[in-house]
DNA sequence: CGGATTTGACCTGCGC
DNA sequence: GCGCAGGTCAAATCCG
């Protein structure tokens, strides 16, 4: 290479360096995107450090003026295979050397920056812009290398002394590595970005459930009293789950129409009114969660009444117990594997099914009293059929909060209604009509069931989000798309945690279609937030939601990915449209809401 | 040996 | 009141 011809600039790599006596193939040398090439000159060769390839980068004994501001850049196998000198250094200059190699300081000081011709750096990495560079380079080198681009017509070569070799080298480096962290920083503020969104628009979803049931709860009854003849039968149902009531007397005298009620469940007309005014509640479910395995003791036969502040919640508590969520999955395992500890604790042969039911009980936290019942399909086997009952009191593994969530979400959608029953019908109805707005057949809801129970099945593969009613007490909402054959069983559980999701929007959007209930006990500046939002934007919420949701599903089994995200796919492209469809009416007057709930309900009923 | 499972007994509510 | 069915208990058993 003729003096003068400056340095060969070229995107194909291919480093010649004459001055360390080899070539560097080692592509490792390069790190990130290809760096150019750069070609020294032998008369440069005093000027280089022997030891590094970029001096600025590597020189462990920079001078002091240097020190600080060098940018130093991971470079691997370079001294082993490259400079012979490297490996006569002392240990000690080893270790300073690797100190130096993994640091990277992309904020120099500015003060040391050296002077580089940027008119002869002509670089062909269209990364680089020195104009919309935010980082400045400090680059000592103690180079004078001469630089050329001898592939372009617009380079000129500066035979000056402002640039060199190592300059444009170091150039090249940094506008490789600023435009990558440039680009990973956009990445990363956009996932931050997402994050925050999810984030957001989850609690407010949460939110407004919440705000949304507790609007059920304050309700006052004689709204119910209003539709006495319509609302009895679904306050028979609803309050199953909430009321434990051993009155016989007014069992008897107020009996269910038809059916029975279990223990620790009660026909709620039994004169007790369960709305806050009568600030009634039942704390025997407090006692189950402090001693599940005692409920059926002698001192818990009989309910005793008490008053609280925290009705709310102990109702919540006393219904979610009493929910039911059944996941139907075609599984050959023997349990379905949904992240929690369970302890088999019975088996009993069921009335009309050869296979028997295994009860478990939850032993991940002491005294949970979540339990499950697993019994396999009598007309087909390989179902397997898991019913969650209850609320977990304590934490739980990513793998478990998948199908809790479900769980949780399943019986605060029956609790919902629990707290006032005409709207608890109206929920249950509200969100047969969300998941298949074109099915004339409405999900019904009798007292003939002992609990509230929602079916996920998985199993089918049916085209639309359908939801059917397979018993009068149950509402079931086949799985789109299955995945088939689980093998652990573990993406059936994920599949679960869609489910609260479906809840969330039903109720939400029922919320909202209902005359934004929530807002009578809502703080305006919370509802300001919430109510005011352009459909869109609640969709994208509701989506996000749903996207919680996978990532949690995912994060349950992520061997089952695929297969999961070809369910949810189907959900989100089959489902939510049906489910955004739902006209979300801003402008309902909330004075209204109570007769549009009745409407609502009347038409279900 | 300790924890989990099995399994028969027991409890409870409901229907007849 | 009795029987049935669902659900639970707890001693016996199994298993790692």
């Amino acid at each position: 290479m003729a003096k003068g011809s400056g340095l060969s600039i070229d995107n194909n790599i291919s480093i010649s360096h004459p001055i360390a006596g080899s070539n560097i193939n080692d592509s490792s040398f390069f790190f990130l995107h290809h760096p150019t090439v750069l070609n020294s000159f032998p008369e440069d060769d005093h000027h280089i450090n022997k030891n590094t390839q970029f001096c600025s980068f590597m020189d462990s004994k920079p001078s002091p003026a240097a020190t600080p501001s060098t940018i130093q850049f991971p470079v691997c196998n370079i001294s082993s295979s490259h400079d012979q000198d490297s490996s006569q250094q002392s240990s000690d200059d080893h270790h300073k050397r690797r100190a130096a190699i993994d640091e990277m300081d992309f904020f120099s000081d500015k003060n040391h920056i050296s002077h580089v011709n940027k008119s002869t750096a002509n670089i062909s990495n269209t990364d680089y812009d020195p104009k919309e560079s935010k980082l400045e380079l400090n680059i000592c080198t103690g180079l004078n290398l001469l630089t050329a681009n001898t592939s372009s017509d617009q380079s000129t070569v500066d035979d000056g002394t402002s640039t060199n070799m190592e300059d444009k080298r170091t150039k090249n480096e940094y506008a490789v590595v600023q435009a990558e962290l440039e680009r990973v920083n956009a990445e990363n503020q956009r996932l931050k970005e997402m994050v925050n969104e999810i984030t957001n628009n989850y609690n407010m979803l949460q939110m407004q459930l919440m705000t949304f049931m507790h609007h059920h709860n304050k309700k006052s009854d004689e709204q119910v009293k209003e539709n006495t003849g319509q609302l009895m039968a679904p306050r028979q149902f609803i309050d199953l789950g909430l009321a434990a009531n051993n009155n016989k007397t007014a069992d008897t005298t107020d009996k269910p129409s038809e059916g029975r009620s279990r223990d620790r469940t009660a026909s709620p007309v039994n004169g007790i009114s369960n709305n806050e005014e009568s600030n009634v509640l039942f704390d025997q479910d407090k006692k189950e969660d402090d001693s599940p395995d005692r409920n059926y003791g002698p001192n818990n036969k009989v309910p005793k009444f008490s008053s609280s502040s925290s009705k709310n919640d102990d109702q919540t508590e006393a219904t979610m117990r009493k929910a039911r969520v059944s996941v139907r999955a075609r599984l050959e395992a023997p349990m379905m594997n949904d992240g929690c500890q369970w302890r088999k604790y019975g088996q009993k042969m069921a009335k009309g099914n050869p296979c028997p039911r295994a009860y478990y009980r939850c032993t991940m936290g002491g005294g949970c009293p979540v339990r499950k019942q697993v019994q396999r399909c009598a007309e087909d086997r390989t179902i397997l059929i898991t019913t969650y009952e209850g609320k977990h009191n304590h934490l739980l593994p990513p793998a478990a909060t998948a199908m809790a969530s479900t769980t949780s979400s399943a019986a605060r959608l029956l609790l919902s209604g629990s707290m006032s029953s005409a709207d608890g019908l109206m929920n249950a109805n509200f969100l047969a009509r969300t998941l298949l707005p074109c099915s004339s057949s409405m999900a019904t809801i009798s007292a003939s069931a002992p609990f509230p129970t929602v079916t996920l099945d998985l199993t089918q593969n049916p085209n639309p989000l359908n939801l059917q009613t397979i018993s009068p007490n149950q509402f079931q909402i086949p799985f789109p798309n299955p995945p088939h054959n689980f093998a652990n069983g573990a993406a059936a559980a994920a599949a679960g945690s869609l489910l609260p999701q479906i809840f969330e929007q039903a109720l939400f959007k029922q919320s909202k279609s209902s005359g934004l209930q929530m807002s009578q006990d809502m703080d305006p500046s919370e509802l300001s937030n919430q109510s005011q939002l352009p459909s869109p934007a609640m969709h994208q919420g509701q989506h996000n939601s749903l996207v919680d949701s996978v990532s949690a599903a995912i994060a349950a089994d992520p061997n089952f990915t695929a297969a999961l995200a070809e369910a949810i796919t189907s959900i989100i492209n089959g489902g939510a449209p049906q489910s955004n469809n739902i006209t979300i009416n801003d402008n309902t007057n909330v004075a209204t809401t109570t007769t549009t709930s009745n409407a609502k309900f009347s038409q279900s009923s």
